[in-house]
DNA sequence: GATCACCTTGACGTAAACGGAAGGGTGGTT
DNA sequence: AACCACCCTTCCGTTTACGTCAAGGTGATC
């Protein structure tokens, strides 16, 4: 009885949690080797839940903005204890703090990154324009690309 | 005669530039070695130009914002054709592009990874002030370091 | 002239984050 | 019974970005 492929309850098999998530079958048992990850088993093939789920799209998202595995952990048991109801260190919110700030300055650099790319494409495509109009891709598969990758956020939130 | 410290052609030592960025002369050694700096040489010493500075700023920059030395040498290179005025390839400016969708991907990712974070601070902060409320440090203190990371950024500019 | 403090070039070591292949089990199908 | 298509563990290999000596040269200083 397959039910509702997106009842709450629903499990992963670990490769289909790699399909929707763009990753490997080894990266995943790093994790777990990593204590980051920690799936229930049936016999020994692991099952992975919806919380499951949800902690690997945290760890994906963490590693995206530059966070190390050990970091993600370490956010990642603070949620646990804060479920738990017993996050009793104040040095914890300490580094949370440092990492929003971390966070902050990082997006500044970004800004500036795109910023700079943004002028060089402009100068190579002036350039490129007055010698090989030819070669000049389109604006239009710009905007295509753009919403492609849009589209697989909408589906990270 | 020292002159204008502030001088466009003054020259800086290995030494200096590493205080300056706060990274070590192993570090520019390997960045030279990777072809991303070229200081000229007095006698066996390295000697950074403006310019070099220049390129060691857009290096660490690239950094914090997730991009690898190798793609960091490309667009360095390609700032040089430009000056050259010969950037002859439309595949650079592809690239440029693809970098620049993937920073706007990234700038979503920080963006959602700051307000979790706060999210977990305001928890944090609650169950804090709940129970150990003598642990809880002062907003002020962190206005406080936020501001000199700030600074740091001004001088990045 | 010995001691610093700084510079140099190798050469080897290392932590992080996996990749990849070996060797083997399980369940379903033809 | 043979063959997939998965899954597992274990172990060794790889890339990136440096850290860390080792061994030595140069100039200023005590």
């Amino acid at each position: 009885m397959p039910a509702d492929l997106r009842r709450p309850n629903r499990t992963f098999t670990i490769r289909q949690l790699c399909l929707e998530f763009k990753c490997t079958p080894r990266a995943l048992r790093f994790y777990e080797d990593k204590g980051l990850l920690a799936p229930a088993r049936d016999g020994m093939n692991r099952v992975y839940s919806y919380k499951d789920r949800a902690r690997l799209q945290l760890i994906l998202r963490g590693k995206r903005v530059g966070l190390a595995l050990a970091e993600i952990g370490e956010i990642l048991d603070l949620y646990d204890l804060d479920d738990g109801g017993a996050a009793q260190n104040a040095k914890s919110l300490q580094k949370f703090r440092e990492r929003i700030v971390a966070l902050e300055v990082q997006r500044h650099d970004i800004d500036q990154a795109i910023e700079q790319l943004r002028h060089g494409c402009d100068a190579l495509e002036k350039h490129l324009a007055a010698t090989r109009p030819d070669l000049l891709p389109r604006a239009a598969d710009y905007d295509q690309v753009l919403r492609e990758r849009l589209g697989d956020l909408e589906h990270a939130k």
